[in-house]
DNA sequence: CCCACATGAGTAGCATGCAACCAGTCACAA
DNA sequence: TTGTGACTGGTTGCATGCTACTCATGTGGG
């Protein structure tokens, strides 16, 4: 799809395209390509505008902090509800998925680490019976992922987020709803503000530190 | 646009339509019609079937759940967020909005009451500036409302929403950003289970009990 | 030299033609 | 009577022509 293209780096943001060229590379019409576009319009990847072309949105510190926010109180609730709900089977599946992350990550596969984290995070969401919930978290995953931002984590930080996994592990064990939905916040937390730190490093003259600030501005009233 | 059709109740939910009939209705072709439906489609309004016709969804009451319980854990720590952030001006300006609101319901006006309360929340939503949820929020309020079960409010349960509100305001203008949170969560909740009863009442053979549980299975976890 | 205006290239957006496809119906044979 | 097959009406999805609009460039006048 589409999708992939943009995904996978293909196009850049910031870039001008059509929907003639576009459709031309992919080798079908104007039509698809145009709906394809309304739609990525739709979920933020894209701007199309009018008469003028599509740009691929550079997602800005300022949206990544938004989206975070957006995680960082959705997502602890959720999975302790999961929690709670899980049956004995779940968490043996889920403790599959989380051996597939640390051998992942063992192999040095960045890529398959992310995905492997992702269906880990989605799994445990989706046992709290809330589909909209947990397709509405896929979508502002994949809206990070979007852009290339995927910072290889450094051996430093990577450490750290497994250990936030194994904790989230050992409380689900454990039937600790609370403990994992602290866990999990840490977990996200800890993911936005590598990200921030990451970006910012890369963005000279941007500071970090007013952003990292915002992460926690709107979580800590969620107590 | 479509939307409105939809919405206005035009389009009765469990039937089919096809985007031939609807473009002649709306006097334009069918290029246009299909690309919004499927926008539609993407917010979850209405299911596109191949080659069958579109149809609009009748909402479960198990979806309402779902949207409630996002909504529950999403708008309070945004309220209080926002309560912190507002400035003087924005104060007296959601006053206006909730003024808005007395004066709607007093009139009896049931549609303008429930803009009215739209806008006084999204608004107080959009002082904590975070945009992205601010539209989500939005939209998670349209999918509700695109079921025509906008259950007019007796008046006792307005009277009480109306507290709810007046009790949000009060705690906004002391800058108490705790107590908005748990104001505006009392609320949501509020309008989740007249909800709930509402459609349950109208629906023989189904028992409200069961979803208004759901309602607290996931919001009991934010604290 | 500079500014205003016309002109052209390129675009999105809409209308419409066309093919593939699905569901239900009807006829025919076992 | 029942099961199977083709047929038909209606639909989506894609391709393509056409119009209106936007921006940029170039030209002519001040």
């Amino acid at each position: 799809m589409l999708r992939a293209a943009i995904t996978s780096g293909e196009m850049r943001p910031g870039e001008h395209y059509s929907a003639i060229s576009l459709s031309q590379r992919l080798g079908v019409s104007r039509t698809p390509v145009r709906e394809a576009l309304q739609l990525l319009e739709k979920e933020g990847i894209v701007r199309i505008e009018k008469n003028r072309g599509v740009r691929v949105i550079q997602m800005s510190l300022d949206e990544i902090v938004q989206i975070f926010q957006i995680r960082i109180i959705l997502e602890p609730p959720a999975a302790a509800r999961g929690a709670e709900a899980a049956t004995d089977e779940d968490l043996h599946h889920i403790q599959e998925l989380h051996g597939n992350i640390l051998e992942a990550a063992a192999a040095g596969d960045g890529p398959r680490t992310l995905q492997a984290d992702k269906e880990f995070h989605l799994f445990l969401l989706g046992l709290a019976g809330n589909a909209r919930l947990t397709d509405l978290d896929r979508e502002l995953r994949n809206l990070v992922l979007t852009r290339g931002l995927v910072t290889i984590p450094s051996t430093r930080s990577g450490q750290d987020l497994a250990d936030d996994r194994r904790e989230i592990m050992e409380a689900l064990v454990r039937r600790d709803s609370r403990a994992v939905a602290l866990a999990v916040r840490e977990h996200v937390t800890r993911t936005a503000k590598l990200l921030i730190t990451g970006v910012s490093a890369n963005t000279p003259g941007l500071s970090a530190d007013d952003y990292l600030i915002k992460i926690d501005q709107l979580s800590k009233h969620c107590q």
